[in-house]
DNA sequence: TACATTAGATGTACAGCGTACATACGTCAA
DNA sequence: TTGACGTATGTACGCTGTACATCTAATGTA
């Protein structure tokens, strides 16, 4: 790094914990996390370092803001009395961010303080579920059991080894391939009856179990 | 380390990749994964770092490995009949686990070779649905529902911040009181009337979400 | 306009990380 | 007895987060 040509446009656009923070998710996005360090961020800032410092406190610090980021994405826009239609676009906003930013989902495991985007993102569920005719007691059930679902179905899906949702098929029979057959009969049975053919998409599973629960608490509106 | 005292006692047990991968295991139990260094391994061993690289080539391997065991310790018997019975008991068996090893779910999400531990666990999912009635996609359906559940409530669960889901009521409050008041009303509504109040227990929520989506998968048995 | 204050950027340093690579050693087959 | 081979040692390199001291540029006050 060059400090003499840093200096000539030192003053060009000032450090801020908001350039710095979508420095980093950008990093993060293109990289993967393992790619996000505080140097590299710096270096893409053309700043040293330390200059982070002043304004996240440390790393830490830095990543849970990066979490607090991802909940702000989430398009949470109330659907009025179709709370199922409401619900259905926010899962599929939650899939969008999760698969633009890969690095949240294994963040977001060893943070602990929330912030405003994951507030927000709470009561406006609430909120959604609450006037859509859902007790208190059932509204905070109903969301438990959404996100889990939501944010586990990604999790498997982020797990697969591969990009795509459409690619299963080969892939699955690859990887059974790779063991004693017969081992695994029953996993063997369901590729290649199922998901081993042609067509097959592992994202029509996320329909599936929303729809699953969206009827289950249905059912249960006050 | 003194290599004096080592060379001493060399032989009295060899490494092997299984006491490599219990050590390991035993380190991210305790401290967490962001105590496990290759080098912290070596030395609770009593060995220097390179030695591991004998049994595994890299760290990332050894992640991949651990990982597994997690799977392999899933408990599945499959329960006959009473297939509900045996899902409650394995969603159940993955809430231990996962609790025990609190670093699985962060590592879980970054690795992509599936072991035969992992194959093993699903295998045998699969064919206790099949047995108790349902056909290969549903089957397929019903397992990726119920893996999303369950993995994703731990997930959730994990992330609050606190150890014992009998702790929720203050400091659902205490967060709360971060913000502005009134920033967060549906939010803090189901505080002030359902999780704040004493004896709510966040576990049963795990139950409440299990209940609805083996109730609905009940009734799409062939 | 001149000066004091201060927030923020710099630059150095340190301990710890994963692991490449060369060396040494213990065990076993011929 | 010797040679081969698998495993452990020891060194080294480039990377990490960040403590700390220093410098610099912008801001508030007279």
């Amino acid at each position: 790094m060059s400090v003499k040509q840093r200096s000539r446009t030192r003053r060009r656009v000032p450090l801020s914990r908001q350039r710095v923070l979508r420095t980093a998710i950008k990093l993060a996005d293109e990289g993967g996390i393992e790619s996000l360090s505080m140097r590299n961020v710096a270096q893409e800032l053309g700043v040293y370092p330390m200059a982070l410092y002043n304004h996240f406190a440390n790393k830490d610090d830095l990543l849970d803001a990066m979490v607090d980021v991802m909940y702000e994405e989430i398009d949470v826009t109330a659907g009025g009395s179709d709370w199922k239609g409401a619900m259905r676009q926010q899962a599929n906003s939650i899939r969008e961010v999760l698969a633009r930013h890969r690095w949240a989902l294994g963040v977001i495991q060893s943070r602990v303080h929330p912030g405003p985007g994951n507030m927000r993102y709470h009561d406006m569920v609430i909120r959604a579920l609450r006037q859509a005719g859902f007790s208190v007691a059932m509204a905070v059930h109903a969301f438990t059991l959404l996100d889990s679902f939501i944010f586990g179905f990604a999790l498997q899906e982020q797990t697969l080894p591969f990009e795509s949702t459409d690619q299963v098929d080969k892939l699955a029979i690859e990887i059974l391939s790779q063991f004693p057959a017969d081992d695994y009969p029953y996993l063997a049975e369901s590729v290649a009856e199922h998901v081993g053919k042609a067509g097959y998409d592992f994202a029509s599973e996320f329909d599936f179990g929303l729809d699953l629960i969206l009827a289950g608490l249905d059912s249960l509106r006050a």
